[in-house]
DNA sequence: AAAATACAACTTGTATACATAAATATTTCG
DNA sequence: CGAAATATTTATGTATACAAGTTGTATTTT
């Protein structure tokens, strides 16, 4: 399925895949088959196979005669993530860094070059989306069909949490997404000196920085105000 | 997508998984849409839609314009195979070892006496068929949405290794085969127990002996034959 | 005889019309 | 009024017809 980038399959499957990713379709809402068939111009059919595999690949969810709908995030979800995320990205760096290819380095190069201008100047969806190429391309170059599947997956709910609890006007996070960034250059130095040690942990020390920030955004300072202060209805 | 067992779209996914699984549709092979569509006696659009989902679930590939296949076995497969399958089996029974509810135990002991059931009387077909079961349900017990994906990957290509590698003949590989069944009674104890160390290493001890097996396989002792009995083609 | 091209048969992709199931609004009766 | 039953509307599932692309074969050309 290499479906030609111009196709309107390809654009919908496209534009599904980044407003998922972006949240700017949030988990659960529900996918109306006409209403996007009309925007894309394209029939039923092939739009509900597109729905098809994108639920494939864990961007959607169908339900038996009643549609498709963006992949559910539940209160489990975080703690399934970080269960599994550093098994997994520490697996695919190290197989990354074994069997990365002149041509992909390139590419993740690019990739990081991407990101930093995201970092600079884009919105919160550049920055997520840009992230997500760079893992992507990790991904590739490990090339073990048993792995990819899992790793896209959470790749999927990395750019939603990434979202989710990203505050644009907080010093910390923004000192947290500079030392992903540096990350990121480890990363590629790891990989191109084929160092499957520290490619490993790496991933560890990746997946931490993200756990940091998601509990720095749970369990943030209470506010300094005190009690009593609550509005009251008036009584009609 | 919970589909109705009986409806001739779930049918079909069944009859095509099974097929997958046990070899009798090789890795490779082409699908015909209307031929399955006249057997199955369903139209093409439902069909093509199964097929999407099983592409999604690794069982298909599609290439466009070309319809769909089924997933190719290469060369590289067994390197993967064994690169991930420890790591995520072991994840896999860890988490199941934590998580099992009752009823779920309940299942995987049925699932084992159908696999002792297919050992003792069963063909090649349906004991492959039976361990994926059993596999399945302790996939389910982990209940990680994130690792799932890759687990049911892996049990898709350890069916089709299973078939390929078996030699009914060779007591070596009956052998092997009821070892791997007490390893199922064990994994159930452990389950049972909640022993997460000793479910993690039953996974590692599981897969040593696929491997084994398949090195028995791929590197057999020589024929003892003397050299110098190669026919000639008498010349005309 | 080999290569290139044009044609024909077949397969896949898409659109549309119809069937069926779910959700909603309306009516009926207690 | 309010609850239940029923009609209406809306959305999903399937079949079929047609369009577009691919593959194999026959013909032509060198």
């Amino acid at each position: 399925m290499k479906d030609d980038a111009r196709s309107p399959k390809a654009t919908l499957k496209e534009h599904l895949k980044t407003a998922v990713l972006t949240l700017s379709m949030k988990p659960g809402a529900d996918l109306d088959e006409a209403t996007l068939s009309d925007e894309f111009s394209l029939s039923r059919t092939p739009l509900r196979e597109v729905f098809r595999q994108l639920a494939g690949e864990g961007y959607l969810e169908l339900r038996e005669n009643r549609g498709a709908r963006v992949s559910e995030m539940s209160y489990t979800t975080l703690r399934d993530f970080f269960l599994a995320a550093p098994m997994v990205y520490g697996a695919i760096l190290r197989l990354a860094a074994l069997n990365a290819t002149a041509a992909l380095i390139d590419d993740l190069k690019g990739a990081q070059q991407t990101f930093e201008a995201a970092l600079r100047s884009g919105s919160g969806a550049d920055r997520a989306l840009a992230n997500n190429r760079f893992h992507e391309i990790t991904g590739d170059m490990a090339d073990n069909t048993y792995l990819l599947p899992s790793f896209k997956r959470l790749l999927i709910d990395h750019a939603r949490i990434g979202m989710t609890f990203y505050r644009p006007k907080d010093q910390v996070v923004a000192d947290n997404l500079s030392v992903a960034s540096a990350h990121h250059d480890a990363i590629i130095a790891a990989i191109e000196a084929s160092d499957e040690a520290a490619a490993g942990q790496l991933a560890i020390d990746h997946w931490n920085l993200s756990r940091d920030q998601i509990e720095l955004f749970v369990t943030p300072a209470g506010l300094d105000l005190p009690l009593g202060t609550v509005a009251h209805k008036t009584p009609a």
